[in-house]
DNA sequence: AATGGGTCCTGTAAGC
DNA sequence: TGCTTACAGGACCCAT
């Protein structure tokens, strides 16, 4: 499910519950995700103080007192439920515990945060704070779309001589850090850029204006998931989903929603994902 | 190095 | 209604 505006609406969510917050317990219902926990998880976790709460690309990076950083990664099917507080002007008590709870922190404010991963192909890890950086899983990962680094020139660099179709090209985190399979649907569609273009024939034009839609569209996201924080439908406690309004993803066969275009939306699959787009709009 | 396919896992919805 | 199949917002690993 998330990609980066989700899990920066997860990770706003979660700031007012955890940030300067001590864990004051730690329980760990099994013992991995799609990797082993670290070693001694709880024990290390337990008494540990939250100093900042950061993200890079689809990471939540918890940054402890005792020199270690918490990483968390939602897979597919991650979430974060908050009870026990107020949030959003709604009071939660602790839900009776569920299928799939795989780590539950309690936060000495008295909130409770619980990790739920159906398909546990999220993540979590301890690395130290120093370096973090260099984490096998972050070390990677190429700019933040939203950063100073992801410029057109970069983008145009990255894109020349590629043999994969742009979309694809915009999905591979080595080269831009955050997108996902949704997300760069809608950004092909409002670029006008068939999904299935190979990436070395996005010319430097196109690649400039990519950049900008790109950050378009995560902000608006974004700005959404943090509009739904304190929306009724976060009476739930559940943080990072909201109500999209994507004009292309998951809409097949429907009427494309371009003034005076009367076409209706294609799916093809790439690379195993689906892509959806205009077959007039997008060339 | 780059590229494409397979794979991990469970839940849900569609098709018969 | 039940069974089967396809598919799901991610990303690593491996063969080529």
């Amino acid at each position: 499910m998330p990609e980066l505006p989700e899990v920066e609406t997860v990770r706003r969510g979660l700031l007012p519950v955890m940030e300067g917050q001590v864990i004051a317990r730690a329980q760990v219902n099994r013992p991995d995700l799609r990797w082993p926990f670290p070693p001694g998880m709880a024990d290390r976790l337990t008494g540990a103080r939250v100093n900042t709460l950061r993200r890079r690309s689809k990471y939540i990076l918890a940054d402890l007192s005792t020199g270690e950083t918490l990483l968390i990664h939602l897979g597919m099917s991650g979430r974060m439920l908050i009870s026990g507080t107020q949030v959003g002007g709604f009071h939660h008590d602790h839900p009776a515990p569920a299928k799939h709870d795989h780590v539950v922190l309690d936060m000495d404010g008295g909130a409770r945060v619980t990790f739920n991963d159906a398909r546990r192909f999220g993540a979590m890890d301890l690395l130290p704070t120093a370096g973090a950086e260099a984490h096998p899983l972050l070390s990677v990962l190429g700019p933040e779309p939203l950063g100073n680094d992801f410029h057109e020139h970069y983008l145009a660099s990255r894109l020349k001589g590629r043999a994969t179709p742009v979309k694809s090209a915009l999905l591979d985190q080595h080269l831009v850090a955050g997108l996902g399979n949704i997300y760069v649907c809608e950004v092909l569609f409002r670029a006008g850029i068939h999904p299935a273009r190979f990436a070395r024939d996005i010319s430097p034009a196109e690649a400039a204006r990519l950049v900008p839609l790109i950050r378009e569209v995560l902000a608006e996201a974004i700005e959404a998931g943090g509009s739904s924080l304190k929306d009724y439908r976060q009476a739930d406690g559940e943080l990072g989903y909201f109500q999209h309004s994507f004009r292309v993803y998951d809409r097949e066969g429907q009427p494309c929603t371009t003034p005076g275009c009367t076409a209706h939306l294609h799916r093809i699959v790439q690379s195993g994902r689906s892509s959806f787009f205009c077959p007039v709009c997008q060339k």
